[in-house]
Order: structure tokens, then sequence, then C-alpha cells
DNA sequence: ACAAAAGTGTTAGGCCTACACCCATGA
DNA sequence: TCATGGGTGTAGGCCTAACACTTTTGT
């Protein structure tokens, strides 16, 4: 037993895992397997232990529930409202990452963890629908000043999948030929294989620079759209 | 006494609130009158109450120390280092906020609350630098998009008062006709007195039209600089 | 053979930037 | 009278958005 001479919340942490399949973004979620919100679908997440930081906390639950080894995440914010939680007083830090599918496909331990499409996505426990949304208009806004489509897309990938990212996100149609432009002057893609047979049929194969992107974060460039 | 079966950590906010002089940005601090770090800077904030959210705590707070009675917070994010505090587990869940100076010249409560310019800030206590760094960060950003200068100055201001406004924040200098071209072409502003005597050596005296800022805030706008 | 998908280049317009002059006031 | 501060307009360049045709492959 732990005392305290004030009441003291408990926290959680929760995680809003981002993928992206070719066509549309995906979110990873959990079924819940006790109560409250019993067989309601949840984001990964956990109380925080008392030894290790709100991030140390959300990477473990993370991996423990879904078996995703993810080398960072990111917060959103905190959330506190005095009745979001039906056993005691709960507060949440929410973090949110992006990861690509291929990451996940192979170490899915657990059982219950299922990506959904935004089109798709259940009724969610606790206040993790007001989470989603969000770290929707998070994801947007990131996507108009980071080239962050690279960690969500494998390793080798076409402009036209790279175009439905932008699109899925974003919510809005691009032309092509302009979207292809404003990638491309950026210089921070490459050919994946330069001897690809060039048709038109069979999109270019490419890749993403990662120290280029380096450099650019650092000049403070904008990619916008 | 308040016993639970896992520790948990105490929770407390703190409040950067951000003015505006009409030449520099300014941050409201207090001297701390306890221990630890006391006699140190710190911003404003307590303990959240087991009843309240992090942001009715964070406004309780705030009115509590400084006698400021603001409206709204925005919450910057959760500070959750293990070791933050010398005392016991505290996390801290920061909020921001723009005001009038002059809102807060009279009802100056707390005598130890005073407002500091960026460049004479004080060593701050616990990881208060940090989420200075932080705040400001997202100072910047935000006023990238939204027209906040009109939350940072009277009612009633100049044009170069509002150029300065954007210069301290961001940092930078502007050509002061391109400034007041890209901020009248909004349509956002309107002259307080249209019978003012247009003479060029006295400045001409602006309001801010927040339903114009509403309509814009609904189209999505944008205000680069 | 036809439809679907992907590659590519040009032009016009709008926005941003750079820049100079005038006038009134206070020292 | 001179220096300072503030108001105003224009021209050039760059970036953005709009847009059409060709090729290939799968059906």
């Amino acid at each position: 037993m732990y005392q305290y001479k004030y009441p003291h919340p408990a926290v959680t942490t929760d995680c809003v895992i981002f993928g992206f399949d070719g066509v549309r973004i995906k979110v990873l979620l959990i079924e819940r397997g006790e109560e409250p919100y019993k067989g309601k679908w949840a984001f990964p997440g956990g109380f925080m232990r008392i030894d290790e930081s709100a991030e140390e906390g959300a990477l473990r639950e993370l991996e423990e529930e879904t078996g995703l080894k993810t080398a960072s995440v990111q917060q959103l914010k905190a959330y506190t409202a005095v009745d979001r939680d039906p056993r005691e007083r709960v507060i949440t830090i929410a973090f949110y990452a992006l990861v690509k599918l291929s990451d996940v496909r192979g170490g899915d331990d657990a059982a219950s963890a299922k990506w959904f499409s935004l089109d798709e996505i259940p009724s969610l426990a606790f206040d993790h629908e007001q989470i989603l949304r969000f770290a929707l208009s998070r994801l947007k806004e990131q996507l108009h000043f980071e080239p962050i489509g690279f960690e969500l897309l494998p390793e080798v990938f076409t402009m036209p999948e790279l175009q439905n990212l932008y699109e899925s996100i974003l919510e809005v149609k691009f032309d092509r030929r302009n979207f292809a432009k404003k990638i491309l002057q950026l210089e921070l893609l490459y050919q994946a294989d330069p001897n690809q047979k060039r048709t038109t049929r069979v999109p270019i194969l490419y890749r993403f620079n990662p120290q280029k992107y380096q450099e650019l974060k650092q000049k403070g460039f904008r990619l916008e759209f």
C-alpha cells in the first residue's frame, strides 16, 4: 500500500500508432480484455510506473501489447477530464508514432492488436475518439512541414504511393505532375534501381535519402501543400 | 491519508504567461517562497486537485498566485522526467496563455509576480527553462498561422506596434511596407478612429475585427511570414 | 484494340520582395 | 532646419497551379 497526504491520480499512457498500406492510413488498436470497456477497442497503453518517464512507459506498454519495438514516440498531450475513467481518477498522456507496416507484419504477438482504416474505426474506449481526432490533426500538421511520409512507407516506394499517402492524410487531391515536381525538386529521393527499365507503365522505385533530409531540416525547410 | 495499491505520482500544472509591452515579449514569473528552489523564479502553478481537470487547476493556480483571470489556457505538454522534483515523483502539465499587459496592471495581488523580458530571464526552478523553450517555439509556430498578436496587444494599437510584436517573437526584421500590406490585405483590422487626423507623423490606430477573424479561421487561412 | 496508369514540360498569374519618396513633427 | 518616424506604390522574379499528350501493359 502506498500512502499520500493528498489524493493522487493514476497516470496512464496511450499510443496512437499510424501505418500506411499503400492506399490508406491505418491505426493500430487493441481489443480490451478487461473492464472497464471490456470488448471495446482502445489504443495500446497502460499504467506508467513510478520509476519510468511517461515516454518510457508508453514504449514499454506498446511492446508488451503489440510486440512493436519503436525507437520513439512523440507526445501529443495529457487528457485529464475528471470522469474519463470510471474506476478512479486517471489522467492519460497520449503519444503517437509512425511505423512501417512491414515492421509489424511478423511480430504481431498480440492476437488482439489490429490495424484499422480510418473509415472502419470502431467505437473506442474512454476518450480515445477525442485522442484520435487530435492525433490526426497533428499528423496533418506535421505532414505539411516534414517529410514524414518516409517513416510510414517501406524502404522502396513509388511516386503514386507517396502521393496516395499525402492525399490520404490531408484528404485532398493533387495534380500528379505538380506533386512529383514539388517532391523531386527537394532532391530528397533517389531512384532505388538506376537500371530499372524505363517504361511508363511501371512506376519508378524510389528510396528516401535520410542524409539530405537532415541537411534540409537544419536549414529549417518547409514542404507546403 | 490516501492509500493506493500502486504508487501514484503527484500532478502539478504550470502556466507560461506571455505579454507584450509594445516593444518586447514578456513572461510572467513567480518567486518561490518555499523549498525546493526557494528564492528561484518559476511559472505560476501548483498541485492539481483530485476533483478538477488540469486546465481548471492551471486557471485556479494562476488566479491565486497572480490575480490574473484568464478565460483560457492552452496545453503544451506533460513533463514526466522521474527526477524532475526532489520531493517525490511529480509530473507537471504545462500550459500557456497570451494576455494583454493592461489586464494585469491593476490586479497584481502577488507581490512576487513579475514580468521579465526574454533577455533578462533569471535561472528557473525545476525544468522550467526547458518548458520555456518549448513554449517559445509553440508561440512562434502559432504566430505563423494565427493572428495571435491581437491577444497580446491592447484594444487599440498601431501598425509599428504590431510589427514589433512579430519581429520580437519571430526574431526577424520585416520591411515596413510589405508588412503593412500583408496585414492589411487580410482585412482583419479597421481604423479605431476614422476621423483621426491623417498626418504621417502620428501612427494610425487600429482595432482587431474578431468577426472577420472567425470567418478566416473557418476557411482555414494561413498567415505566412 | 481499348482502357488505365504513369511519365513528362510549358505557360500564365499571383504573391512576395526589394526599393524611394514625401510629409509632419520635435529637437 | 535637420533628423526621425510613418505613410504609401510599383516593378521584377519566383513559385504555384492549370493543363495535354504519349507510352505501355493488361484485359
